[in-house]
DNA sequence: AACATCCTAATGTCAGGACAAACTATTGAC
DNA sequence: GTCAATAGTTTGTCCTGACATTAGGATGTT
């Protein structure tokens, strides 16, 4: 059951090698090489097939069996998980999730302003009173068609935001550019009852469903960077994700 | 800055050293001893103190990382996440989270039947043709009040069902009780109106909005157990999640 | 033929060491 | 006084080695 994987590991590259048999055992599985539910050789064997060590190799196998495409058991042995299940949710924007697509998604700014934070903002963002942060309400279009509704607070610490940048690219690139090293977020998904405000914007009727998303991102030094709160057509719009059991 | 996070591994005991100090660590940040923000001592260092080392202390501070509790920076150290972020979305029924919380929930079991599989559920479950299925409705009420309405679909290879059991607890209790060690699970969460024949069910009015949730879960051999659609009260339940960036 | 027991193969856990890379803060030079 | 080089601290990566635990098949017995 030689399983050939034809890996090829460059132990100059700068990326790490657990990281390179990650890519490597994911491209084999895209490509269909690695079949659904077929089993791969064991760690050791493998590990010594590619002259890395058994902790590397078990490093790599762990991050695919955190992302769900590998399962493991004691005793038995590695397989490739018999589904068609796709990419977890990730922590991106639906910007960067359409651009990838290779949809050309557009921007409308409907309001921008930088003033003082209310109790509630400064509360999400754990922000001392007086503080100032961005706020700016924005419709994201895509094929011309609109699909969400988008209101953004952001820290004013950080990096400047105006309403060009904010129309030409994605909060979470220019946040990104801007030294911003987004570590986690929080988010919270429900549906809502289009109202009068936003059923004209998403060219929707009033009474129509929405997928709600609300968000907190923390970046890597701990602080609250942005806190938003967006609502989706929900014939367009909907969260995928892949639940892994530890 | 000692931290004196007190700490006890037990060695004799069976739970693995890292996860007693993922636990130990846990604690001591729910407790308050960990204040947000607040850094920890080195790995080196907290090693030594607990007569571990390294890699045993790295694996238990890489859980954390990955489950939001702690973030890591080369050259500088390790920090408490400055936040009140929660638990990540785990891979559990409705019926523990509510149990968990303290509620109490009840099942109506609305229809039942074990009958051939359709062309549509055995592409989701990867069956091959003729093979049946357990196919059943619940309403799930917590204090009498109505919150989903869950349609399942689940192979009948595994282990048996009964109306009566569907009635008296959740359906991966049931499963789990027959042996079936869930894996990972793939769903998809979106919105929609009630229509006619749900919202009486869920004593709402027809138009109202619904969370809809459709997911099938893998267990630990690969195989599709169950699929389902599931449709929430949007006033009485959202999906809360924390995302963690790789 | 049915059952309990042993054996093997595979993953799970843990140790100790070595070097690399990144960030901070200090030191030094201009 | 400002800027650049440098040293030190901390996490990141990788190695070798060892033993424990589990699942499942093979073996032997009844």
């Amino acid at each position: 059951m030689a399983n050939q994987l034809n890996l090829q590991i460059d132990r100059s590259s700068p990326i790490p090698l657990y990281h390179q048999v990650v890519q490597g055992i994911e491209a084999a599985i895209h490509t269909g090489l690695l079949e659904p539910g077929s089993r791969l050789e064991n760690e050791i064997d493998l590990a010594a097939q590619l002259n890395l060590s058994r902790p590397t190799m078990r490093k790599a196998m762990d991050e695919l069996v955190r992302s769900g495409l590998l399962v493991r058991k004691r005793g038995v042995g590695t397989q490739v998980v018999s589904s068609q299940v796709r990419r977890p949710l990730e922590l991106s924007s639906l910007y960067d999730d359409l651009s990838n697509n290779g949809s050309k998604p557009t921007t409308d700014v409907l309001s921008f302003s930088h003033e003082e934070a209310d109790a509630s903002i400064r509360k999400a963002l754990q922000l001392p009173g007086g503080a100032k942060v961005y706020h700016f309400t924005r419709l994201r279009k895509v094929g011309g068609k609109p699909l969400a509704l988008m209101e953004n607070w952001v820290r004013d610490d950080i990096t400047a935001l105006d309403e060009a940048s904010l129309a030409s690219q994605g909060l979470y690139g220019i946040l990104r550019n801007g030294g911003v090293n987004f570590r986690l977020a929080s988010q919270r998904i429900g549906a809502m009852i289009a109202n009068d405000y936003q059923a004209p914007l998403l060219e929707t009727t009033p009474g129509s469903a929405l997928v709600t998303m609300e968000r907190t991102a923390v970046d890597d030094t701990g602080r609250m960077v942005e806190t938003g709160h967006h609502v989706y057509r929900a014939d367009s719009y909907s969260f995928e994700m892949t639940l892994v059991q530890r």
